[in-house]
DNA sequence: GTGATTGCAAATCTTTTGCACTAAA
DNA sequence: TTTAGTGCAAAAGATTTGCAATCAC
């Protein structure tokens, strides 16, 4: 049995007006490789030789900032678990990592596997964003 | 009323000496400003202008090493909240931590205050490591 | 003395930026 | 046509590395 995450390309196109992002070529390619299939987590080096594998020559320089804009859109999700390199998550939806600092790969935990049953309040005068939980694992 | 947490010379050398490393002008140094007083958190940038500051001129490059020796050594540890910047923490102990992602501020998060109820088991063939809670907070 | 450690400068790697060019609406 | 978006090359940071000089033992 195989599932399938397959999403169409009018969905994808649909995806990116919605944010107001204007369907530019390099975009939509971009879209379609981030958002097509299954989710999945992406470096912006990864994406831009990915692009380029699939004929697609875009500039890493846009990659970065495509990568940034679909982040502001709530399109991605920035993760940050390496020093000096980002990863971005196409899934947005609550949840957590596993991160295997060896091999660097990224995988996700589902919100509902990690429960924390207590958090401290937010100091003074702030709130609080957003928690992650970085499971880092080897072997 | 002060809390003082200031450890005398001789017991940070001693530290020093207990983890195989070469107490050199250098690393004491370092160690005394890292270890010499509360538990803290630095980046390498941070704890190099203190420590030319202190009239104790030490390369950059040297810094870097050292965070990294004392890191292995298990003197320190090694926090990732911001892509692209390493902060080292001098409380080794079970704990986690706020991050002000405006100002880059890290505050620690005593062990007890957050509380996992419930983990994923780690992925066939791997264990786990270390679990990172990263609280990020604004305003 | 001898081998570990350091400083410096250069290299590396990731990410950002400025600006002329191109393409979407 | 008009404005947003792109590519390129250069800049900007953070970190690392190579190697000769220096220091702890």
């Amino acid at each position: 049995m195989t599932i399938s995450c397959q999403r169409p390309y009018r969905e994808v196109l649909e995806r990116l007006r919605m944010s107001g992002l204007r369907p530019t070529r390099q975009r939509l390619a971009l879209a379609r490789l981030l958002f097509g299939g299954c989710d999945r987590h992406v470096t912006a080096e990864a994406l831009h030789s990915e692009a380029v594998s699939a004929e697609v020559p875009v500039s890493l320089a846009t990659v970065y900032n495509t990568l940034h804009q679909f982040t502001e859109a709530g399109l991605l999700r920035e993760i940050v678990v390496d020093a000096g390199r980002s990863y971005f998550d196409t899934n947005t939806a609550d949840h957590h990592h596993f991160f295997h600092e060896r091999t660097g790969l990224l995988v996700d935990i589902p919100g509902a596997d990690v429960v924390l049953a207590q958090l401290p309040p937010a100091p003074l005068g702030t709130k609080i964003n957003r928690v992650d939980v970085i499971v880092r694992i080897e072997g």
